[in-house]
DNA sequence: CAGTTGACGGCCC
DNA sequence: GGGGCCGCCAACT
């Protein structure tokens, strides 16, 4: 159980139609400073698949600047797909962020 | 082996 | 309100 697997598992549960935070990924996968980590974790995304990345977002609720898996728009169709309302590029994290009950 | 960087977060100026 | 800096851990060079 690496770090790495740790914040690949905690992604790979966000459930359809919710979004989740590196900094809540990071805390759900152990220890909330791993929010960096978090971000090169889904970089190296060894499993898209089943890594939904897409639905991992900055705190602001916005996609990472450098998201090149097909294009920041292409994660936003995504997202819109999933049942998520996204409004000039960002997402209201208020209602479509991820309600954890372990946090 | 040591130094630097990195899909971030939070605090300070 | 906006911009910049520091800090955390792990991986990469």
């Amino acid at each position: 159980m690496n770090t790495f697997n740790m914040i690949y598992d905690v992604v790979k549960k966000i459930p359809k139609g919710k979004v989740a935070t590196y900094g809540q990924v990071a805390a759900l996968a152990g220890n909330r400073r791993w929010a960096r980590v978090v971000g090169y974790a889904l970089h190296a995304n060894p499993d898209p698949e089943n890594i939904p990345c897409y639905r991992v977002v900055t705190k602001d609720g916005k996609p990472s600047n450098a998201f090149v898996f097909g294009g920041i728009n292409e994660q936003i169709k995504l997202l819109e797909k999933d049942g998520i309302e996204f409004k000039d590029g960002v997402v209201d994290m208020e209602k479509y962020q991820w309600d954890t009950p372990m946090i």
